[in-house]
DNA sequence: TATTGTTATACTCTATAACTATA
DNA sequence: TATAGTTATAGAGTATAACAATA
Protein backbone atom coordinates (compact mmCIF):
# COMPACT_ATOMS: atom_id res chain seq x y z
CA UNK A 1 0.00 0.00 0.00
CA UNK A 2 1.10 3.67 -1.05
CA UNK A 3 2.21 5.49 2.52
CA UNK A 4 1.17 8.91 2.91
CA UNK A 5 3.42 11.78 3.88
CA UNK A 6 1.97 13.33 6.80
CA UNK A 7 0.32 16.40 6.01
CA UNK A 8 -0.86 15.27 1.96
CA UNK A 9 -3.90 13.39 0.92
CA UNK A 10 -3.68 12.48 -2.75
CA UNK A 11 -5.11 15.31 -4.49
CA UNK A 12 -8.01 14.00 -5.73
CA UNK A 13 -8.96 12.83 -2.53
CA UNK A 14 -8.73 16.75 -1.07
CA UNK A 15 -10.33 18.10 -3.95
CA UNK A 16 -13.30 15.32 -3.58
CA UNK A 17 -14.04 16.22 -0.51
CA UNK A 18 -13.22 20.04 -0.18
CA UNK A 19 -14.81 20.20 -3.17
CA UNK A 20 -18.26 19.16 -1.46
CA UNK A 21 -18.02 20.87 1.31
CA UNK A 22 -17.63 24.29 -0.59
CA UNK A 23 -20.35 22.96 -2.96
CA UNK A 24 -22.92 22.33 0.29
CA UNK A 25 -22.25 25.90 1.94
CA UNK A 26 -22.84 27.39 -1.50
CA UNK A 27 -25.86 25.86 -2.36
CA UNK A 28 -26.93 26.58 0.76
CA UNK A 29 -25.99 30.54 1.05
CA UNK A 30 -27.84 30.04 -2.47
CA UNK A 31 -30.71 28.17 -0.79
CA UNK A 32 -31.91 31.60 1.06
CA UNK A 33 -32.31 33.49 -1.66
CA UNK A 34 -34.00 30.82 -3.41
CA UNK A 35 -30.94 29.43 -5.76
CA UNK A 36 -29.02 26.61 -6.14
CA UNK A 37 -25.74 26.17 -7.54
CA UNK A 38 -26.87 25.31 -11.34
CA UNK A 39 -29.62 27.60 -11.49
CA UNK A 40 -27.12 30.12 -10.02
CA UNK A 41 -24.34 29.07 -12.72
CA UNK A 42 -27.26 29.10 -15.16
CA UNK A 43 -29.01 32.57 -14.24
CA UNK A 44 -25.25 33.93 -14.92
CA UNK A 45 -24.51 32.79 -17.63
CA UNK A 46 -28.30 34.53 -19.10
CA UNK A 47 -26.89 37.69 -17.75
CA UNK A 48 -23.78 38.16 -19.33
CA UNK A 49 -24.97 36.50 -22.70
CA UNK A 50 -22.03 34.09 -23.11
CA UNK A 51 -23.53 31.48 -25.63
CA UNK A 52 -25.92 30.77 -28.48
CA UNK A 53 -27.54 27.49 -28.63
CA UNK A 54 -28.74 25.40 -25.30
CA UNK A 55 -25.99 22.90 -25.97
CA UNK A 56 -23.44 25.75 -25.82
CA UNK A 57 -24.51 26.68 -22.55
CA UNK A 58 -24.49 23.62 -21.01
CA UNK A 59 -21.15 22.18 -22.07
CA UNK A 60 -19.39 24.82 -20.21
CA UNK A 61 -21.47 24.26 -17.03
CA UNK A 62 -20.96 20.40 -17.49
CA UNK A 63 -24.56 19.64 -17.96
CA UNK A 64 -26.16 17.96 -20.51
CA UNK A 65 -29.16 19.17 -22.58
CA UNK A 66 -32.28 17.56 -20.93
CA UNK A 67 -30.69 18.61 -17.73
CA UNK A 68 -30.68 22.50 -18.91
CA UNK A 69 -34.02 21.76 -20.34
CA UNK A 70 -35.03 20.69 -16.89
CA UNK A 71 -33.27 23.68 -15.03
CA UNK A 72 -35.19 26.43 -17.71
CA UNK A 73 -38.60 24.70 -16.92
CA UNK A 74 -38.20 25.17 -13.32
CA UNK A 75 -36.97 28.70 -14.16
CA UNK A 76 -39.68 29.43 -16.38
CA UNK A 77 -42.63 28.22 -14.13
CA UNK A 78 -40.80 30.52 -11.27
CA UNK A 79 -41.12 33.67 -13.82
CA UNK A 80 -37.72 34.14 -13.88
CA UNK A 81 -36.89 33.16 -17.49
CA UNK A 82 -39.47 33.28 -21.17
CA UNK A 83 -38.13 31.36 -23.73
CA UNK A 84 -39.75 31.55 -27.33
CA UNK A 85 -38.70 30.15 -30.66
CA UNK A 86 -36.31 32.21 -32.98
CA UNK A 87 -37.50 33.70 -36.02
CA UNK A 88 -34.26 33.06 -38.04
CA UNK A 89 -33.99 29.52 -36.82
CA UNK A 90 -36.79 27.77 -35.67
CA UNK A 91 -35.52 24.98 -34.20
CA UNK A 92 -33.71 27.51 -31.82
CA UNK A 93 -35.16 28.57 -28.67
CA UNK A 94 -33.98 32.61 -27.19
CA UNK A 95 -33.95 32.64 -23.40
CA UNK A 96 -34.05 35.87 -21.60
CA UNK A 97 -34.13 36.93 -17.66
CA UNK A 98 -37.27 38.41 -16.73
CA UNK A 99 -37.86 41.77 -14.42
CA UNK A 100 -38.29 39.06 -11.39
CA UNK A 101 -35.55 36.89 -12.94
CA UNK A 102 -33.26 40.17 -12.76
CA UNK A 103 -34.38 40.74 -8.89
CA UNK A 104 -33.43 36.96 -8.41
CA UNK A 105 -30.28 37.26 -10.12
CA UNK A 106 -28.96 40.48 -7.94
CA UNK A 107 -30.21 38.88 -4.81
CA UNK A 108 -28.22 35.53 -5.53
CA UNK A 109 -25.28 37.96 -6.70
CA UNK A 110 -25.30 38.99 -2.81
CA UNK A 111 -25.38 36.32 -1.64
CA UNK A 112 -22.62 34.58 -3.74
CA UNK A 113 -20.33 37.95 -3.28
CA UNK A 114 -20.38 37.59 0.24
CA UNK A 115 -19.71 33.48 0.52
CA UNK A 116 -17.17 33.98 -1.54
CA UNK A 117 -15.60 36.95 0.85
CA UNK A 118 -15.93 34.06 3.39
CA UNK A 119 -14.47 31.57 1.22
CA UNK A 120 -11.19 33.58 0.56
CA UNK A 121 -10.64 35.13 3.69
CA UNK A 122 -6.68 34.82 5.16
CA UNK A 123 -5.94 33.70 0.96
CA UNK A 124 -3.48 36.42 0.21
CA UNK A 125 -3.71 37.43 -3.79
CA UNK A 126 -0.70 35.47 -5.04
CA UNK A 127 -2.57 32.22 -3.37
CA UNK A 128 -5.93 33.18 -5.32
CA UNK A 129 -4.32 33.55 -8.53
CA UNK A 130 -2.37 30.50 -8.30
CA UNK A 131 -5.34 28.46 -7.30
CA UNK A 132 -7.04 29.94 -10.21
CA UNK A 133 -4.35 28.32 -12.81
CA UNK A 134 -3.72 25.23 -10.42
CA UNK A 135 -7.60 24.35 -11.15
CA UNK A 136 -7.84 25.54 -15.07
CA UNK A 137 -5.04 23.11 -15.42
CA UNK A 138 -6.78 20.60 -13.31
CA UNK A 139 -9.84 20.88 -15.53
CA UNK A 140 -7.86 20.88 -18.78
CA UNK A 141 -6.29 17.11 -17.20
CA UNK A 142 -9.43 15.50 -17.11
CA UNK A 143 -11.09 16.86 -20.16
CA UNK A 144 -11.67 13.89 -22.36
CA UNK B 1 -22.31 44.78 -12.16
CA UNK B 2 -19.17 43.78 -10.56
CA UNK B 3 -16.38 44.10 -12.91
CA UNK B 4 -14.23 40.74 -13.63
CA UNK B 5 -10.56 40.74 -13.99
CA UNK B 6 -9.50 39.07 -17.38
CA UNK B 7 -8.32 35.32 -16.44
CA UNK B 8 -9.65 35.56 -12.73
CA UNK B 9 -13.42 34.26 -12.07
CA UNK B 10 -14.58 34.18 -8.43
CA UNK B 11 -12.80 31.31 -6.59
CA UNK B 12 -16.37 29.56 -5.74
CA UNK B 13 -17.06 29.94 -9.56
CA UNK B 14 -14.21 28.62 -10.57
CA UNK B 15 -14.23 25.57 -7.78
CA UNK B 16 -17.73 24.59 -8.35
CA UNK B 17 -17.60 24.15 -12.32
CA UNK B 18 -13.78 22.48 -11.98
CA UNK B 19 -14.39 20.29 -9.10
CA UNK B 20 -17.79 19.16 -11.11
CA UNK B 21 -15.42 18.61 -13.87
CA UNK B 22 -13.14 16.37 -11.80
CA UNK B 23 -15.63 14.79 -9.44
CA UNK B 24 -17.34 13.09 -12.90
CA UNK B 25 -14.06 12.06 -13.78
CA UNK B 26 -12.91 10.34 -10.87
CA UNK B 27 -16.89 8.60 -10.85
CA UNK B 28 -15.97 7.61 -14.58
CA UNK B 29 -12.97 5.88 -13.43
CA UNK B 30 -13.95 4.52 -10.34
CA UNK B 31 -17.04 3.15 -11.74
CA UNK B 32 -15.18 1.25 -14.43
CA UNK B 33 -14.05 -0.33 -11.01
CA UNK B 34 -17.89 -0.85 -9.83
CA UNK B 35 -17.45 2.28 -7.23
CA UNK B 36 -18.01 5.85 -7.18
CA UNK B 37 -16.85 8.69 -5.15
CA UNK B 38 -18.48 8.20 -2.50
CA UNK B 39 -18.36 4.21 -2.26
CA UNK B 40 -14.18 4.57 -2.20
CA UNK B 41 -14.01 7.53 0.31
CA UNK B 42 -16.17 5.06 2.67
CA UNK B 43 -13.97 1.62 1.60
CA UNK B 44 -10.89 3.64 2.01
CA UNK B 45 -11.89 5.20 5.18
CA UNK B 46 -12.76 1.25 6.66
CA UNK B 47 -9.42 0.57 5.07
CA UNK B 48 -7.32 2.29 7.12
CA UNK B 49 -9.69 2.62 10.80
CA UNK B 50 -9.79 6.22 10.77
CA UNK B 51 -13.15 5.92 13.08
CA UNK B 52 -15.00 4.28 15.70
CA UNK B 53 -18.92 5.35 15.45
CA UNK B 54 -20.88 5.50 11.95
CA UNK B 55 -21.37 9.38 12.29
CA UNK B 56 -17.25 9.19 13.25
CA UNK B 57 -16.98 7.94 10.05
CA UNK B 58 -19.68 10.20 8.26
CA UNK B 59 -18.60 13.71 9.30
CA UNK B 60 -15.60 13.92 7.73
CA UNK B 61 -16.65 12.54 4.25
CA UNK B 62 -19.85 15.56 4.62
CA UNK B 63 -22.43 12.96 4.90
CA UNK B 64 -25.03 12.21 7.51
CA UNK B 65 -25.88 8.74 9.16
CA UNK B 66 -28.83 7.45 6.84
CA UNK B 67 -26.80 8.67 3.74
CA UNK B 68 -23.82 6.54 5.11
CA UNK B 69 -26.75 3.73 6.42
CA UNK B 70 -27.37 3.07 2.78
CA UNK B 71 -24.01 3.18 1.31
CA UNK B 72 -23.33 0.42 3.95
CA UNK B 73 -26.65 -1.16 2.84
CA UNK B 74 -25.51 -1.72 -0.51
CA UNK B 75 -21.88 -2.10 0.04
CA UNK B 76 -23.38 -5.04 2.56
CA UNK B 77 -25.71 -6.59 -0.23
CA UNK B 78 -22.61 -6.98 -2.46
CA UNK B 79 -20.66 -8.59 -0.25
CA UNK B 80 -18.05 -6.08 0.15
CA UNK B 81 -18.38 -5.33 3.92
CA UNK B 82 -20.22 -7.21 6.72
CA UNK B 83 -21.82 -5.29 9.97
CA UNK B 84 -22.14 -6.98 13.33
CA UNK B 85 -23.35 -5.70 16.92
CA UNK B 86 -20.60 -5.16 18.87
CA UNK B 87 -20.55 -6.96 22.08
CA UNK B 88 -19.35 -3.97 24.78
CA UNK B 89 -21.77 -1.35 23.59
CA UNK B 90 -24.76 -3.57 21.66
CA UNK B 91 -25.99 -0.12 20.06
CA UNK B 92 -22.58 0.56 18.24
CA UNK B 93 -21.96 -1.47 14.41
CA UNK B 94 -19.00 -2.83 13.56
CA UNK B 95 -18.14 -2.45 9.68
CA UNK B 96 -15.25 -4.84 8.48
CA UNK B 97 -14.05 -5.76 5.04
CA UNK B 98 -14.50 -8.57 3.40
CA UNK B 99 -11.84 -10.40 1.31
CA UNK B 100 -14.11 -9.63 -2.00
CA UNK B 101 -14.25 -5.71 -0.06
CA UNK B 102 -10.39 -6.13 0.08
CA UNK B 103 -10.13 -6.97 -3.68
CA UNK B 104 -12.76 -4.32 -4.71
CA UNK B 105 -10.69 -2.20 -2.81
CA UNK B 106 -7.61 -2.71 -4.39
CA UNK B 107 -9.17 -2.71 -7.82
CA UNK B 108 -10.38 0.44 -7.38
CA UNK B 109 -6.91 1.99 -5.54
CA UNK B 110 -5.04 1.37 -8.43
CA UNK B 111 -7.79 3.22 -10.60
CA UNK B 112 -7.06 6.08 -8.39
CA UNK B 113 -3.93 5.66 -8.60
CA UNK B 114 -4.00 6.49 -12.29
CA UNK B 115 -6.26 9.18 -12.01
CA UNK B 116 -4.15 11.30 -9.82
CA UNK B 117 -1.28 10.57 -11.71
CA UNK B 118 -3.31 12.18 -14.84
CA UNK B 119 -4.98 14.52 -12.60
CA UNK B 120 -1.47 15.94 -11.49
CA UNK B 121 0.20 15.97 -14.83
CA UNK B 122 2.27 19.07 -14.90
CA UNK B 123 1.84 20.50 -11.57
CA UNK B 124 4.63 20.58 -9.51
CA UNK B 125 5.52 19.49 -5.85
CA UNK B 126 5.44 23.08 -4.32
CA UNK B 127 2.21 23.77 -6.81
CA UNK B 128 0.58 20.43 -5.29
CA UNK B 129 1.83 21.52 -1.57
CA UNK B 130 0.21 24.82 -2.21
CA UNK B 131 -2.53 23.61 -3.69
CA UNK B 132 -3.34 21.53 -0.60
CA UNK B 133 -3.01 23.47 1.79
CA UNK B 134 -5.11 26.23 -0.09
CA UNK B 135 -7.97 23.38 -0.31
CA UNK B 136 -7.05 22.85 3.51
CA UNK B 137 -7.85 26.81 4.73
CA UNK B 138 -11.13 26.94 2.09
CA UNK B 139 -13.03 24.10 3.65
CA UNK B 140 -11.98 25.59 7.19
CA UNK B 141 -13.50 28.72 5.76
CA UNK B 142 -17.03 26.97 4.87
CA UNK B 143 -17.38 25.03 8.19
CA UNK B 144 -20.17 25.82 10.56
C1' DT C 1 -32.43 11.12 28.95
C1' DA C 2 -28.72 10.60 25.54
C1' DT C 3 -26.62 7.94 21.95
C1' DT C 4 -26.17 4.66 17.86
C1' DG C 5 -27.90 3.45 14.03
C1' DT C 6 -31.96 2.36 10.90
C1' DT C 7 -36.39 3.07 8.41
C1' DA C 8 -39.56 5.87 5.91
C1' DT C 9 -39.91 9.25 2.82
C1' DA C 10 -38.81 12.70 -0.43
C1' DC C 11 -35.98 15.93 -2.90
C1' DT C 12 -32.29 17.60 -6.32
C1' DC C 13 -29.32 16.85 -9.95
C1' DT C 14 -28.18 14.12 -13.40
C1' DA C 15 -28.13 11.08 -17.65
C1' DT C 16 -29.54 8.11 -21.92
C1' DA C 17 -32.85 7.08 -25.42
C1' DA C 18 -36.47 8.30 -28.13
C1' DC C 19 -39.04 11.89 -30.06
C1' DT C 20 -40.68 16.46 -32.57
C1' DA C 21 -39.85 20.20 -35.39
C1' DT C 22 -37.32 22.31 -38.09
C1' DA C 23 -33.24 22.93 -41.48
C1' DT D 1 -29.84 13.56 -43.09
C1' DA D 2 -28.46 16.72 -39.43
C1' DT D 3 -29.51 19.92 -35.74
C1' DA D 4 -32.09 22.21 -31.58
C1' DG D 5 -34.54 21.19 -28.11
C1' DT D 6 -38.00 18.37 -25.40
C1' DT D 7 -40.23 14.28 -23.29
C1' DA D 8 -40.01 9.96 -21.04
C1' DT D 9 -37.78 7.47 -17.91
C1' DA D 10 -34.50 6.12 -14.56
C1' DG D 11 -30.76 6.27 -11.23
C1' DA D 12 -27.46 8.10 -7.81
C1' DG D 13 -26.72 10.76 -3.83
C1' DT D 14 -28.50 13.20 -0.37
C1' DA D 15 -31.31 14.89 3.71
C1' DT D 16 -34.96 15.37 7.59
C1' DA D 17 -38.05 13.20 10.76
C1' DA D 18 -39.42 9.48 13.27
C1' DC D 19 -38.12 5.26 15.27
C1' DA D 20 -35.86 1.16 17.93
C1' DA D 21 -32.49 -0.47 20.76
C1' DT D 22 -29.28 0.26 24.14
C1' DA D 23 -26.69 2.93 27.51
Amino acid sequence: MAERRPGRTPVGRKLAVTSKAVGTAFNAALAEQGGSVPVWLILDSLKHGRWTTQLDLARPLGIEGPTLTRHLDNLEAGGLVVRHRSDSDRRAVSVELTTAGEEAYERMLGAVIAFNRRLQAGLTADELRLLDDVLTRLGENVRT
